[in-house]
Parts: structure tokens; sequence; C-alpha cells
DNA sequence: ATACTGTTGTTTGTTAACAACAATCCTTTG
DNA sequence: CAAAGGATTGTTGTTAACAAACAACAGTAT
């Protein structure tokens, strides 16, 4: 099959592999795969219209994303997700973010001050209707993002990638419980994030370390209040 | 080109690109590829008598790893460093360490905490000329090993792995330039050791995690020294 | 009924050929 | 002579067909 420019023109050399990445990413990211779902290359190869090639190549790159699992001669599985995967995501993601702010502090320009800001004003402009659970989490991830950009520290954002689709991936599974969110969480989003900010453009690495620290356990002990209520596998299997 | 077993029969199914991974990761960790040389898929699949695809597959396993860069319609080349690449990893090790062995803590087994024992007892057997700069370094990184896989902590296990590659290479790299070895830490490597199995046989997490850290930041000293008096970046072009 | 074995079907692993892209060199033109 | 443009060459991206591994099942012997 030959590459169509379907509607639009594709501004940067996309490849089919990158296309067939994104198009899978979004498609577990948005639940319409569930975990623990088998996915036969063959199958996804026709379902897009494409080969086999750029397939199996997504496929690689979501199993080092962490969004699926494969096994040899056996193919793969969306990802599945237990209470040990919380910790070990928010552990890491503690350990991370803590380097993070830590270079953050040392190399962080204006301008990515200004990226940070930008995205809390963009966020203070919503409604109280629009700051659905789901909205708040596409926030939460970029600005964490651009905190990580804002370290320019290449390991640690590739490790960020590897995390932030995971987290993602959980926090999608827990919108699809329906319980409901910490009302007292929602008013602090923007204050928290603006302290944030604040002891970056101070540099004041200690305080900083401790802040985001406190931050990121309050978002486990969110996440993992939501999870104990659920199921604890959702793969069947 | 059919899999041929080449003398001995293969235990485990190894497939065709994880042979051609650890072939080509041995080359490039032997200094056989020197940094910043371009690999052709082509030309390395002739030169292994093998296809494009496992060559393909490869490479990008040893991008993960960090082993390699990969441009698009460009190709791979072997990774060069600098002393930037020296901080990031090195910062990033520290980071997990400190996770590391804070896990290792709560969870090392009876057997983890004897597989680093039956290390540290094979390096002490070793006579004063079998510990050359190269003996050491290997036994430094399968201790280490040891200690994440006494973690139980599958993610850290995983960026480890990356690490643990990109370590590897910056010690060849050490290797190569003939700056003498800080002759005052080889009589320290063993004591040194057997004193982090120790806290964490005792579960003293957190001695353990300034004791590791300071052994990190030990390790990043005597690597920096080496590096700052050979060349900057080893990639020519 | 149960364990074993051969068979069949499905899926992944591998290959070789084709298409698209990037870099280089050479030609043409100002 | 320099710069723009176009063919050329080498390399990567993609495809489709083939080979090998696994899983499920049926049939047979005990």
């Amino acid at each position: 099959m030959v590459v169509k420019s379907n509607g639009l023109a594709l501004a940067s050399r996309r490849v089919l592999s990158d296309v067939v990445t994104d198009d899978l990413r979004d498609a577990i990211l948005s639940h319409d795969l569930e975990p623990g779902i088998r996915i036969a290359e063959d199958g996804l190869a026709i379902q897009l219209g494409v080969s086999r090639g750029p397939v199996r190549e997504a496929l690689m790159r979501l199993e080092r994303e962490g969004l699926v699992t494969i096994e040899r001669h056996k193919g793969a599985r969306v990802a599945s997700w237990t209470e040990t995967d919380i910790e070990e995501i928010y552990s890491m993601r503690s350990a991370m973010e803590i380097l993070a702010i830590e270079w953050a502090c040392k190399n962080a320009t204006a301008a990515d001050l200004d990226a940070m800001e930008e995205i809390l004003t963009r966020f203070s402009k919503l409604t109280d209707k629009q700051r659905t659970r789901k909205k708040i989490s596409q926030f939460d991830l970029e600005f964490h993002s651009a905190l990580f950009a804002s370290a320019h520290h290449d390991r640690l954002n590739r490790t960020w990638e590897v995390l932030r689709s995971q987290i993602h991936a959980l926090l999608v599974y827990t919108w699809s419980s329906d319980i409901k969110i910490n009302k007292a969480y929602l008013p602090a989003w923007g204050p928290d994030h603006r302290k944030i900010v604040e002891v970056i453009r101070t540099k004041q690495t200690k305080k900083a370390k401790t802040l985001i620290n406190s931050h990121i356990e309050g978002g486990l002990a969110r996440i993992s209040s939501h999870f104990k209520e659920g199921p604890k596998d959702i793969s069947s299997k």
C-alpha cells in the first residue's frame, strides 16, 4: 500500500511506523483496546491498511513505553495493571521528578519558565464545568512534561516519556471506574503547581525537592485510593 | 539464510534478532566498533549472514540501550560520549541506585544477599595480577546488577539495564585512554561493597541510601577525572 | 476415561525485492 | 567562477511471501 496523505498533508517526515505507533497508543490510552487484550500483527496491519513491518516496529516501541507486553513467538498484549505496578511507577516517578527539579533549578531558561506558566494560565481560564478529571490529568501531564523539559537532561526525559505513558494509562483506568474524585484536590491544582514554578525560578533546590516529593506523594495517594476500590488486575488472561 | 546451530544446540529459544543484538552489543562494548562510526543495515546484515530484518530490530534495541543513535532515513551510528553524557548517566544512576537500595532493604531475600556475597567472594579470590581495570569493572557491574535484582522492581531493573550498558561503554572508553588507575581505590573495592550488603541485610534504609550515594559519587569522580584528560568527544562526525 | 501423539491452523520470525528518501556529484546557467 | 538544479547512487522504509514455532484438537492406545 502506498502512503496516502489522508486529507491533510503530513507536516514533518512522518514515517508509517510513527503513524501506527501513535494510532495504537491512542487506541490504548483511549481505552479502545482494553488491558490484557491480544494484538495480532497481521490483524492490526490489515485493519490499518499497512504491512506487518511498521506494526511490528510500533509494538516494539510501545513495549518500551510499557503499554504492551511482548512474548517471543506468542505476540503482544495490551499491558494490564496491578497495585504493584502503581507502586513501581510512582516510586520511579518520585525519584525522576526530584532529579528533574534539581536539574531544572540549574538549567531552566526564562522560556522554560514561561512555558510552565503558560500552561497554568490556560488552566486558570477553564470554567468549573470544563475541569473534568480527564482535563485535569491532561494539564497535569503537560505541566510535568514542561518541568522535565526544563531540566535539559536527555536521558531523564526519555525515561519520563515512558513513565508518562504509563501514568496516563493508569489515570485512564481510574477514570473508567466511576469513583468520585476528591473534590478538595481540584482548587489546589493551580496554586500547587505555581509554587513549583516559583521555587525553580528562585533556584531553591532543597525546597524544590521536598515540595515536588510531597506533590507526587499526593498524586500517588489519590490514584492509589481509586485503584484499591476497583479490581486488582484488569487482565482476564 | 537458515538458522544453523553452530556447533552446539541452542539451549533457549534464541531468535536471530537476539543473536544479532548480542553480537553487535559485544562489538560496541569491546570497542571493535568505535563511537561515531556508521552502521549500515545492509552491510551488517551481509557480514552476519542474515537479512536486514533482525539487524533492524537489533539496532532499535541498542538505540533504547543508548549504545547507538538512529536518525530517520539516515541510519545508525555508534553512540559517542561527552562530559554531558557522564553527568546525565551518573545523575540517573545515583537516583536509581538510591531507589534500588531502598527497595532492596524491603524486598531482598536471603538468596539475593547470598548472590551478592558470592560475587564479593569470587572477587576476593582474585590475585593482584588478575585485578585489572577491566576485571574490576566487570565485577562492579555484576555486583550492582545483583543489587538491583534484589530490589525486585521490574521497571527499575529495565532502567538499570539501559544504564548498565551505557556505563559499560563509558568504562571501556576510559580503559582505552591509558591514564593510570587510582591505586587507592583497588583495595577498598571489596570492603566498600561488603558494607553495602550489610546495611541491606540489617535493613538500615536511611544509612543505606547515604552509603550508596557516596559510593556512586566516588565512581563518578573516578571516571570523570579520567575523562577530562581525554578528548571531549570521540565522534569525528 | 486418560495420556500420548500426530495433525492442522494460526501467529510470529525471516527473507528478498521494491519504493521512497537523502546525499553527492555533475551539469547547466547566471 | 559560483550557484542552482537535476540525475545518480547508496541507504532506509515498506511490502509480500515463505519458514518456523506454538496452540488446539482429534484420534489412538492403554
